[in-house]
DNA sequence: GATGAATGAGCGTTCATTCAT
DNA sequence: GATGAATGAACGCTCATTCAT
């Protein structure tokens, strides 16, 4: 149970009790082994004593280092987060035509998903049922993303989706309802992918595109959708579709 | 709400107290309570003295009646998810067109949402953060939805959306992706409309729909969404995998 | 160790195990044995465990009828000093005679502190090395008997004793000063006797009227103490000496 | 203060840190910091993080040469007691008359405590709250002092005091609880003072004589407090003590 | 049926103390 | 000689849970 095969890849020593650990190093052995009991059992769940054994230090270290549970958990979750959206940012190159930005983004946000399942879990389930300092991390670390899938959307729609009306907060704009759609959509599906096995990256990346990007494109050209058949003043989807 | 009719033998005591209330009723009062303060404060959080004195009833009641803390989870959890969709089912008529259906499920789910506030953020925010018994039971009831949403998705593609190959998982076809999407994509949205005030549930279904089904109903032809063809200067997907 | 020979005076229950007392009862049982452990260990080396034990009650309870250790040990301070400041001003009844006053308040003083040893340990020892709000406590305590003790002075020496200078603090006078150190002395007197043996507080209390009370008479009328004999124009206090 | 002669072999290094202090030094400069520190925060609220960083000094440092908290807190309380002892002893020439000797030793001691408030709160008020060993210390330097005070009283009563009764504890002799009384008065005036705000020690001593003395030679003339003699219409105090 | 009284168990936190360098 | 790194052991406090009335 006690530091299993973590294949020491930083620092190839030998010795089975590593001691004397340099600080910063020893502060990421704490994240990592906090990260991964937060994820398994939730803030409040998890016991700062099950976190200093994975860790392999003891308790008083924790403290030290990182203050106290609720900071320690505000440490997960930033790092976590800003690995997330490093990821996502790095993928999305500004340069490239809009679609593909938003499903390089999705591929490498799927991708970051696969190979860190427990950052995922902890920012995803475990830290927007808490108290209000670290959902407030998280929800910052959220809206980072949206914002930029909102401007991605308004960009895509040229000037063809309309422009906030006057006075309305442009977090309300269509907009940014598509953008929460989007990103809804890909929690959800991170989460099915999780649920019932891997696949590529790029496959999930593409299912999500597939729904979204397409139904996003007649939009831009003026599509909405018209609950019933019957007003004919308004055309029909079918009609923009390409 | 029922006038019980046992004769007031004991209830000669001029305690404006109501005593002596039926067994349902006063289980109802405790899941009322519990659910408020489980969505103010999340399950660790919440105490059972809070819920007891919430509840009006003493503590050993409680524990009567719901047997533990988490059974007492699971209870609100289970209520809660009955109600809501009992409510989206409801809206669902089956004999409605298949969008019709979709549409009006949202709108259903929308309002839910915004009149049980609570059951909400008990379901969508507190649940999901917990160990394995009560989180099953969220996730069962979230699979029923998506079950039914995959239905919806499935009849609208006719035979237009392959059928899932001999063997494979039937949670695996594009069907479930694109429910599990659109289902993410509407918790998000119930979300955002919580944290941003609120909006006609018609309004918030048709901006789903306008994002989801303009772009369903294309691929219902045959379009899929390809990234590269169209555009043979950008380099293939599977490079930029990370 | 547990629940040794106290001979359970007032509900003489031959239980061994005292269950179900009634809360008043308890707390009065908590604050008996919180003063015993806080007279032996002092406030910071004294355990709430340790306490709980010696009042046979759990843990749980103390906090639950005392609030937390700080509260407590407030508790403990306010009681015994409530009870040492009513034991005295029992005996110092206002009609006496002033010198007589002194010497009833100072007997039943040595009294208490003889038949309540530990309270007065706890007093005068441990809650003066504590922070803030403990220390005020009894700080406030003390100056209440020292108020006494300064209007007997002032009124034994009628108007012999200088009236404070116009802008002088009231607590500077003279008078002050020697009520100071009358309290100081009793203090002393209490603590010597409880380290070298009992004898009848009578005796103890004539002790220190003999030094304080045939000292002040002569101050009355006009005897001051001065340094160098040298000073001809000030009667050598021999001369008022009755 | 005694340079160390060691050719500084090592002391080759251009930081401005001061290193290599001779221990007597060191050890001096841990103590100050002990006292200051002690002195606000009371033994166990201090932390020896809090002492070794004001005596600018690694922990390991301060365990090396004062060997254990507890070790610490006595030395702080030797050598503030030895420095109080001195000041007084110095002040009380033997050669002088008796009344004045005592008005030298108090004015030496208000004057020490005014100029070392730090230390006297140790000694005073801190160190009676502690556990044996530390108690003890502090018990036994007030016993030396209480005893010089001892032994002035009765020198100045010459005869007129009754020598101890064969048989009797020398420390329960009239003189002895005089010398009490007046040591106990000397502390409480002494913390009037720090509490109220200063004056010449001078005038605080005057003050204490003034009480003590004036009292103290009648005395030795054969002068007694007696309760009730003189008032015929007064009940015995044997009635009333309780 | 209903509840005030009571607790076992465990958690977050801190501190005096000591290696290994 | 001097120190950053590390810890065993408690302590204050709380909570879900259950008797005894």
């Amino acid at each position: 149970m006690r530091s299993d095969a973590r294949p020491a890849a930083t620092s190839a020593t030998g010795t089975p009790k590593a001691k004397r650990v340099p600080r910063a190093q020893r502060e990421q052995q704490m994240l990592d082994a906090a990260v991964q009991v937060f994820s398994r059992c939730g803030y409040h769940a998890a016991s700062m004593d099950e976190i200093a054994e994975a860790s392999d230090v003891s308790k008083p270290m924790l403290y030290l280092y990182l203050g106290s549970k609720e900071e320690l958990f505000a440490a997960c979750i930033r790092r976590e987060a800003a690995r997330l959206i490093e990821a996502v940012g790095q993928a999305a190159e500004p340069g490239l035509e809009t679609g593909e930005q938003l499903r390089r983004g999705l591929t490498a946000f799927f991708a970051f998903v696969a190979e860190h399942r427990e950052s995922w879990i902890v920012l995803y389930q475990q830290a927007r049922a808490q108290g209000e300092p670290v959902v407030e991390e998280v929800a910052a670390a959220r809206r980072q993303v949206v914002d930029a899938v909102t401007l991605l959307v308004r960009r895509a729609a040229l000037d063809s989706v309309p422009t906030p009306r006057l006075g309305e907060r442009p977090d309300r704009g269509e907009a940014a309802a598509v953008a929460q759609a989007i990103v809804g959509a890909a929690d959800a599906l991170a989460g099915w992918v999780l649920d019932t096995g891997p696949e590529p990256p790029e496959e999930t990346a593409r299912r999500l595109m597939s729904v979204i990007w397409i139904g996003l494109e007649p939009r831009l050209h003026g599509a909405r959708y018209a609950a019933d058949p019957p007003t004919p003043d308004e055309p029909t989807p079918d009609e923009s579709a390409r």
